[in-house]
RNA sequence: UGACCGAUGGUGUAACUGGCAACACGUCUGAUUUUGGUUCAGAAGAGUCCAGGUUCGAGCCCUGGUCGGUCAACCA
C-alpha cells in the first residue's frame, strides 16, 4: 500500500518486468556478497539496503555470502565484523554461505570444462601472460600451451590440486578467445595456486578458484534470481554468463548479473583498500574509528542504524557516478535523533557565572524535560545553585544587536531555571574574564507559572552548577578530508587532503550530574551543542562521549560568513582550458544567460567574450542555424561572431542572414549585439 | 586509438508504453519556540551535455558530436 506512489530505481524496474514477463515471484532470491577482508562501509550500506530491501519487498530470501576465494587476504575477523555490522543494520539473512562451500563443486565442474576441452592447464609466468593478452585495442596471442592434450590437462590439474608444484607455477584458464575486444574472455584465469591456511577450510586446498569462476556459479547454485553488483564488474558480465552456459541445467533458474553505481560521499573516501591505509598508517584509531565512514565507525559516532537505512532510501540507486554530499547524511541522523534523544546541559568552554543576589550554600532542584518533541518522555532534575558554569561564547560584555546571549545590562533565560541579568565581569591582569556577575529574579523560575516566569526574552543559554557538575572528555569530530573527492585527483594522493584538524579533544567538559549514569549507546543532545553519545573508551569513573552531529546553527553560519567576507576572496582557480573546447564552454554559458541578470550577467557575457578569442570560425558557423527559440545559444553565437569580426574575421553570407535574424529578435541583448555589426 | 557504460537545479534521485520536469537535502525569507534546535508557511534555483532529425508534441525515439567513467591483478 504505502508502496503504490512510490517511484521504483532501475532495479525495481527489472524485476518488475521479469516479473510481468513471467518470472514466478515466489523464485525471487538475492544476495549481499562481501569479501571478507575488511570492514562495511557507507557504500556498502547502499548495497545492503539495496538487497536486503528487496528481499523485504517481495518477500524474497537474501542469502549472506562471504566471498572467500582468497586465503591471503581474508580473516575471520572480518568475517565477524561483516555479521554484526548487517545484523546491527536490522536485516536478517535466510542463509549464511561460503563461497568456500562449493569448492568440491568448483572444482568437478571445471574437470568437465577440461574434459570438454574448454579449459587447459596454463605454466607460463604472469609477466608472459599479461604480455599475451594484448591490450583493449589490440587482440592477444594464444599461450603455447593452449592446445595441450585433455589427458595431460587432467594430469596436471590433478597434481596442481595435490600440491605437487610450487605456487605460482601452474593455472588452469579458460579456453575461449584470446581475440575478445572484452579483455576478461581473453582465456581467463580459473584457478591459481596460493600456499595459504584458508580461514574455514584451513590446508584443504591450495588451489582457489578466481572471483569470476567462483561467483556466478555460486549465485547458480544459491539460485539467486538476481544478481547486483557495482558498475566496475559490467565488463565481467559476459564472462559471467559464458561461465554459467557451461553448467547451466534449463530446469533450473538461471542468475542475471546486473550493475548499478557505488555510493560515494563527499569528504571522505570509500574503498576498503584505502580505509585500509588510513588504519595502518595509524590515521584514525582503527575500522571503528568514528571519523571513518565505516558502519562500525558510524556506529561508535553515535549514528542510529534507522538513520543510515533511511540515508540509503533517500540517496536511492541508479547507474551514473556520484558523491552525495555529506550534508543528506547528517540531516538523517539530527531527524532521528532529534526525536529520541535524551535532552541534558553540558558546557564544553566554561566561563564562572555567579548570581549574586542567590543565597550561598542554598541548592534547587529543577525539573527539565527529557525530551520536548514526546511529551510522555518525562522529566530528570537538575540542581540549581550560586555558581555556574556556562559556555564562553555565550557572553559579551557588549553584545550588539543580533547578540542573543548575556551581555551587561541584558536579561536572558537560564534554560529550566530563572531570568538572570548581565551586572559586571572579573578579569584578570591581560583582560581575560574570571568570572561574570549577575543578579536573578527569584520570581521567574520556570514553571512556576507566575507572571515573571513568563516573560519573552531573545536568548536560553545551557548551564551547569560547579559543585554538582561531573567532568567528562569529550571527542568533536570534524571531516576527515579537506577536500570534497579526495581520490579523484590523479596527480595526487589522497592522503594529501588529510584535514589535520579532525578530531578535538576536550579533556574536562562539565557535564549535568544526570549524565554519570550513562551507558553505552545512549543518545543524547546536550542542549544547543548537538548530539553525543557515550564511547566505549568510557569507564564510570572517566566518562568519554563522542560527538555525532551538531545542532544545525544559523548563528554560527551567519558568524563565519562575515569571518569570510572580510577576508579577502580566494581568487577562483585558473580555467582548465583546454579541458574542454572553448565552444563548449560558451554553449554551457549562454543556454543559461537569459535566466541572469546584473552582475552575474555581465561576468557571463564577459568570459563568453573570452572564450570567444579560442573558436575558430569553423567551428562557429554551424551554430548560425541555432533554432529561434534557444535565445541564449544565439546570445553566445552573436557574441563570439562580436570578437571575431573584430578580430578581422571576414563576413559571409550566412553571417550577414545570422546578424538579420537577431535584429528582429525578441531579446534585447541579442538586438542589441546585432545591431552592432549590422 | 578499441569495447562498454553514463550525462536532468549546488547535491542525490524521479518523470510507467513520448504530454506543463517532480521529490529530498542544501540555500534564502517569514511565523512559532524556555535549544539561534524543532515545527509551520513561503521563495529562489534546471530551458534535462551540444547540434541536427522524427513528431501536433522529445529529458525520453533516431543520427552525429562533446565530456566523464570502466576494462589489459595468479584481487574481489
Amino acid at each position: 500500500m504505502k508502496e503504490s506512489a512510490e517511484s521504483l530505481n532501475f532495479i525495481e524496474h527489472i524485476i518488475e518486468e521479469d516479473l510481468t514477463n513471467g518470472f514466478p515471484s515466489e523464485k525471487l532470491r538475492f544476495r549481499f556478497p562481501p569479501e571478507p577482508n575488511g570492514y562495511l562501509h557507507i557504500g556498502h550500506a547502499a548495497s545492503i539496503c539495496l538487497n536486503f530491501g528487496l528481499g523485504e519487498k517481495y518477500n524474497a530470501p537474501v542469502n549472506l555470502r562471504f566471498d572467500d576465494t582468497n586465503p591471503a587476504k581474508e580473516e575471520q575477523e572480518y568475517v565477524d565484523a561483516i555479521k554484526r555490522d548487517i545484523a546491527w543494520l536490522g536485516f536478517k539473512w535466510a542463509n549464511e554461505c561460503y563461497s568456500s562451500d562449493y569448492f568440491q563443486q568448483l572444482y568437478d565442474w571445471a574437470v568437465m570444462l577440461i574434459k570438454e576441452g574448454k579449459a587447459y592447464v596454463d605454466q607460463q609466468t604472469s609477466e608472459q601472460i599479461a604480455e599475451q593478452k594484448g591490450t583493449p585495442s589490440t587482440s592477444g596471442t594464444p599461450s603455447p600451451f593452449r592446445e595441450r592434450p585433455i589427458d595431460e590437462n587432467l594430469e596436471l590439474f590433478e597434481k596442481m590440486k595435490k600440491g605437487e608444484f610450487p605456487a605460482g607455477s601452474y593455472l588452469l584458464r579458460a579456453k575461449i578467445d584470446m581475440a575478445s575486444p572484452n579483455m576478461h574472455m581473453r582465456d581467463p584465469i580459473l584457478y591459481r595456486i596460493i600456499n595459504a591456511a584458508h580461514h574455514r577450510t584451513g590446508t584443504n586446498w591450495c588451489i582457489y578458484p578466481m572471483y569470476d569462476w567462483a561467483h556466478g556459479e555460486s549465485d547458480y547454485i544459491e539460485q539467486v534470481s538476481h544478481s547486483f553488483c557495482t558498475l566496475e564488474f559490467k565488463a565481467h558480465r559476459e564472462l559471467y554468463d559464458w561461465y554459467l552456459d557451461q553448467v547451466y541445467d534449463s530446469n533450473l533458474l538461471r542468475p542475471k548479473q546486473r550493475e548499478f553505481a557505488r555510493r560515494n560521499l563527499s569528504y571522505t573516501v570509500m574503498s576498503k583498500r584505502k580505509l585500509l591505509e588510513l588504519v595502518q598508517n595509524k590515521v584514525v584509531v582503527g575500522w571503528d574509528d568514528p571519523r571513518m565512514p565505516t558502519i562500525s565507525g558510524l556506529r561508535r559516532r553515535g549514528y542510529t542504524s534507522r538513520s543510515i537505512r533511511k540515508f540509503s532510501d533517500l540517496a536511492g540507486i541508479a547507474k551514473r557516478d556520484n558523491v552525495t554530499d555529506v550534508s543528506l547524511l547528517e540531516f538523517c541522523i539530527r531527524e532521528d535523533l532529534n526525536k529520541t534523544a535524551t535532552r541534558v546541559m553540558a558546557v564544553l568552554n566554561p566561563v564562572k557565572l555567579v548570581i549574586t543576589n542567590f543565597p550561598e550554600g542554598k541548592v534547587e532542584i529543577l525539573e527539565m524535560e527529557n525530551n520536548p518533541e514526546q511529551p510522555d518522555s518525562g522529566t530528570h532534575e537538575v540542581p540549581f545553585s550560586r555558581e555556574l558554569y556556562i559556555e564562553r561564547e555565550d557572553f559579551k560584555e557588549d553584545g550588539g544587536k543580533n547578540f542573543f546571549r548575556l551581555s551587561l545590562g541584558n536579561e536572558v533565560r537560564l534554560k529550566s531555571a530563572y531570568f538572570i541579568k548581565g551586572e559586571s565581569v572579573v578579569k584578570d591582569d591581560v583582560g581575560n574574564i574570571l568570572e561574570i556577575h549577575c543578579t536573578y529574579d527569584p520570581d521567574s523560575r520556570s514553571g512556576s507559572g507566575s507572571e515573571a516566569s513568563q516573560r519573552k526574552v531573545k536568548g536560553t543559554l545551557h548551564w551547569v552548577s560547579i559543585s554538582h557538575a561531573i567532568k567528562a572528555e569529550v571527542r568533536e569530530y570534524d571531516r576527515l578530508f579537506l577536500e570534497e573527492a579526495p581520490d579523484s585527483h590523479e596527480e595526487k594522493n589522497f592522503m594529501e587532503f588529510l584535514n589535520p584538524n579532525s578530531l578535538t579533544i576536550i579533556k574536562e567538559a562539565y557535564l549535568e550530574p544526570f549524565l554519570a549514569d550513562a551507558i553505552l549507546d545512549d543518545k543524547y543532545q546536550f542542549q544547543r551543542l548537538g548530539y553525543f553519545t557515550l564511547d566505549q573508551d568510557s569507564t564510570k569513573s572517566n566518562l568519554v562521549f563522542n560527538k555525532t552531529v551538531g545542532l544545525k546553527d544559523t548563528w554560527a553560519k551567519q558568524n563565519t560568513e562575515v569571518q569570510v567576507q572580510s577576508q579577502p576572496k580566494p581568487q577562483a582557480p585558473a580555467q582548465p582550458q583546454g579541458q574542454r573546447k572553448a565552444l563548449n564552454e560558451i554553449q554551457q554559458i549562454s543556454k543559461k544567460i537569459t535566466n541572469l541578470s546584473g552582475e552575474k550577467l555581465e561576468t557571463a557575457l564577459n568570459s563568453i567574450r573570452e572564450y570567444a578569442e579560442d573558436v575558430t570560425f569553423e567551428e562557429l558557423e554551424p551554430l548560425f542555424g541555432t533554432a529561434a527559440k534557444k535565445t541564449g545559444t544565439r546570445i553566445g553565437v552573436i557574441l563570439t561572431l562580436n570578437v571575431m569580426l573584430k578580430n578581422g574575421q571576414a563576413k559571409n553570407q550566412a553571417v550577414i542572414d545570422f546578424i538579420q535574424s537577431c535584429l528582429t529578435d525578441e531579446n534585447d541583448i541579442l538586438r542589441s549585439e546585432a545591431e552592432k555589426l549590422a
